[in-house]
DNA sequence: CTGAAAGCGCTAACAT
DNA sequence: ATGTTAGCGCTTTCAG
């Protein structure tokens, strides 16, 4: 089918292995014999198979990236994020959707992952019960996570605890005491850590302003559409919270439209604040602490890229990645008495 | 590292070839053996290498996915749908975002493409050039295009002309002249055929009801951000048109929220209706010509398939997916008089 | 600095 | 029905 090294060699009258050597930079060339090898590839159009490459080299130049859904915000970004700095190494991406409980999700670790394909594996939002972080650790390949903990692996993203706390905080600085969180599905028994950490961060701050007594909490899948139906049902109780701290966009997005709908004024009867900085949190005046998920994806191809490039492996844990309050239009009033 | 067919052989007492004909169920080997050699392979947890076995066998086990963003609802959707089938022929999926004008994207058609790495490409929404259709062909594997036409491939997609026209139709029937489009960016010179299609169905509409000089075009990124944006402009000008058409649900939800922030009244004000049944058009109460990309996604996968599969290859061409209108709220009411 | 030879894991003739 | 041999495209000893 298409050219092989051989052609290559051929043409510029050399050995395979010469070829070799001059197409990856590495043995000992002649910079004119280099010269006529390069040329040579050129001209038909010469490029490498890494899968056979990889025979050899035991370098697939690949990485498998799991994800349970990737057209959601933070994944999407994530993911771009990667793929920027992968390209750029020669290293593309092989996606798999790990939607919990399905069976695709458990041929993927049995056997899509097992193939020798990758060189390593990035984990995006991705909860892996004990017995899949096993079997990712038996892949003996560098293993990266983005967004949330994984027990003995490197991973990236937020703390949790701590930007919840501070949502939450900025939210009683406001004057609320009826604060309702509208947070991510707990999935048991095992789950990221993500939702959990937010949560825990909302109640701790709850519980500094003696308002622990008021906690209430709502938790779905973190849509949209998810985060309008629960703010509708929370708001449309007779004793309506006053404000609202969402773990995600999208959630707090979903409550502002269920408050126009319930034709709840923001911010004068209802506050609303979520995390994540979303592409459309701007257009709805949303104030939240964002994030840069691009420059976690970015990051943790680095850092897979290090890893496998035999640098000395990071030792694996969490690293915290930034974060900043931007207080925007849905938080911008003290709430309207105590109505 | 991991196990090998040798492995395998060794330890069910037979030869390399044994193996690979049991495991792989082709040639004939007894029901005794084949046991073995299965059981053999399960206890050591081995699974073969496609990139040894695409060496011999020219088969890959993989496809590239080509999107400029495979975070929007439709790609989104697509790729879902095409993971579901071609995991379950034991396929993955390699994906590539080609933003259009980015070094990247070049890259990916000149040297990740060419890589031999892949039984068929599928483009998702993407607007190849001549020359990247050209070197697209030059790969000698199957080609199916979704979203959109592609000169001589294989492609899933609607009737664009028809269901902007179906659309438009609705709103002329509901009594309105001054009827907006809001429309996708037409990139010159080359551009997939859907934004033009949609715009010329729509002025088909508005001329065969005496209409074409109501026209009156905007066109944007499909995101709901621009289409919130678009649709300001649209809708603070004097002469205010009373219903949208948009080529998108994206752009039609940001009109809806546009309308919602200038207080203009839905349906009793503004008429909207989009294209795409998004995953938010519920929510919105949104009027759209429903399409499945999902369906789409698997189509196409199974189309690719079956190319690489040697069936009679599918004569290139363009198969129209189905589509539904759906009423909601957004188109529930005639104007109200021609204010 | 360059070539010949071996071999990565696997399958496809070709024997038997 | 099974084993032997060859070889896919590539890199890497090992000689020279």
């Amino acid at each position: 089918m298409s050219a092989t090294i051989r052609d290559v060699a051929r043409l510029a009258g050399v050995s395979k292995a010469t070829a070799s050597r001059a197409l990856s930079g590495s043995g000992a060339v002649s910079p004119g014999t280099s010269e006529r090898v390069v040329a040579a590839a050129a001209e038909i159009g010469y490029v490498r198979s890494p899968n056979a490459a990889s025979l050899v080299t035991g370098r697939t130049m690949s990485i498998g990236v799991l994800t349970p859904h990737h057209d959601r915000w933070f994944s999407g970004a994530v993911i771009e994020g990667a793929e920027r700095v992968l390209l750029s190494h020669d290293y593309d991406m092989t996606l798999y959707t790990t939607r919990p409980d399905t069976a695709d999700r458990e041929r993927i670790f049995t056997f899509f992952l097992p193939r020798s394909r990758f060189d390593g594996v990035l984990a995006v939002a991705t909860e892996p019960s004990p017995d899949e972080v096993a079997r990712l650790a038996g892949l003996g390949i560098p293993l990266v996570a983005v967004g949330g903990e994984m027990p003995g692996v490197a991973a990236y993203g937020l703390d949790d605890r701590a930007i919840a706390e501070t949502a939450t905080r900025h939210l009683i600085g406001l004057g609320h005491t009826r604060i309702a969180h509208l947070g991510g599905l707990l999935r048991e028994p095992y789950e990221f850590s993500v939702h959990r950490h937010r949560r825990e961060g909302y109640l701790t701050a709850l519980a500094a302003a003696g308002l622990q007594g008021n906690a209430r909490l709502s938790a779905t899948e973190m849509t949209i559409p998810s985060g309008f139906q629960a703010a509708t049902a929370l708001l449309s109780a007779p004793d309506r919270p006053s404000a609202i701290f969402a773990a995600s966009d999208e959630l707090a997005i979903g409550a502002i439209i269920a408050a126009r709908r319930l034709d709840i004024a923001i911010p004068g009867q209802l506050s609303v604040i979520g995390i994540d900085g979303h592409s459309q949190a701007e257009m709805f005046g949303l104030s939240t602490v964002e994030q840069y998920p691009r420059e976690q994806g970015s990051d943790a191809a680095h850092a897979l890229l290090g890893m496998i490039g035999g640098d000395r492996a990071p030792a694996p844990g969490y690293r915290v990645a930034r974060t900043r309050l931007v207080l925007r239009a849905s938080t911008g009033f003290a709430p309207l008495g105590d109505a």
